[in-house]
DNA sequence: GCCTTATTTTGAATTAGTCAAAATAAGGGA
DNA sequence: TCCCTTATTTTGACTAATTCAAAATAAGGC
């Protein structure tokens, strides 16, 4: 299979790409520590060349969320499809194409810019997460929202490049 | 204007607001270069805290790009827009929402999370590096696409989580 | 003008990933 | 099956973006 792509038949290889395969959206680190459990010697780098490869030739697909700071990978690739994220926990689901076809959208205006691809990235909150957050709301009495932020910069809150999703 | 946020008024803040005001979507290092130059000894820590309180208060967005190692900032909220990104030279232009509205796109299936918001961004290429670009294939007859890339990982192809556009 | 406390500065740490040279192993040909 | 070339992995160092924490400084209410 990587053999006719020019690539060499590993166990590195083959063990990443079954972990893709089993785990789809995995990030390198992901795909490290699995590796790690089987192979004694594996490091990063070894990983990051790999999804590197494999993304090169077309088995994997990199799936660059904003928000997110590292990249995931799966092997569901060739159909255009979208991606939903928990802005909680981070959670990665597929979302078809909202559209339907594979060009799904074209801004009005494009700047002058020759338009290659749209990303869609939805972003939400899981089932899981909010049950936790509520659990938590219930301890946190009602937060101070207008909190003069003292020395401590509390907010991790992810404000996003995004829109308003109807619902 | 900071003032009743509940923010003081200093100066790193002030240039800083108005370098983001006069260059929309401007990153963190390119707020810090532009301080750096009137004010002697500001740091990008400051910087970073300074993009970090104006966002939580709702002065600035955060824009946060696919592909886009750096996060960017902007004045222009409220208002739900998109962005369209040059993947050669990286430059950010505003795109108005495509569908019209702010709640502007839903997912046929949500997979039971709670939908926050719907991230657009749209890539292509610049008139000036589509130029740039053709200039070079002058002089790089044809690109040797299935290249057994050698020891060298040639591949800094910015391959992404994204559908095909409509042209 | 003083004092409290938010903000900035100083200094260090983290995370995701890249680069390059040396060691190793895949697999085509003898 | 063994050998040799060369792709791949390992080792080790390095970058970029951002965060954390403690000490120094300055905003602005009194
Ligand atoms: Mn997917
Ligand atoms: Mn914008
Ligand atoms: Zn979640
Ligand atoms: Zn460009």
């Amino acid at each position: 299979m990587l053999r006719n792509l020019g690539l060499r038949v590993t166990v590195p290889r083959l063990k990443a790409l079954e972990y893709v395969q089993t785990h789809p959206h995995a990030d390198a680190d992901a795909i490290y520590t699995s590796l790690a459990l089987s192979l004694h010697g594996v490091t990063r780098q070894t990983v990051h060349g790999i999804v590197n490869d494999l993304t090169r030739v077309g088995v994997l697909r990199r799936v660059s969320l904003p928000e997110s700071a590292s990249a995931h990978y799966e092997t569901r690739i060739g159909d255009n499809h979208h991606h939903i994220q928990c802005v909680s926990c981070g959670r990665i689901e597929d979302v078809d194409c909202v559209v339907g076809e594979a060009p799904c959208l074209t801004p009005e205006d494009t700047h002058g810019m020759r338009l290659v691809e749209a990303s869609v990235t939805f972003r939400g909150v899981c089932a899981e997460c909010e049950m936790r957050n509520m659990a938590h709301e219930a301890l946190q009495p009602s937060i101070p929202l207008t909190q003069s932020h003292s020395h401590a910069r509390t907010s991790p809150a992810p404000t996003s490049s995004t829109i308003q999703a109807k619902r």
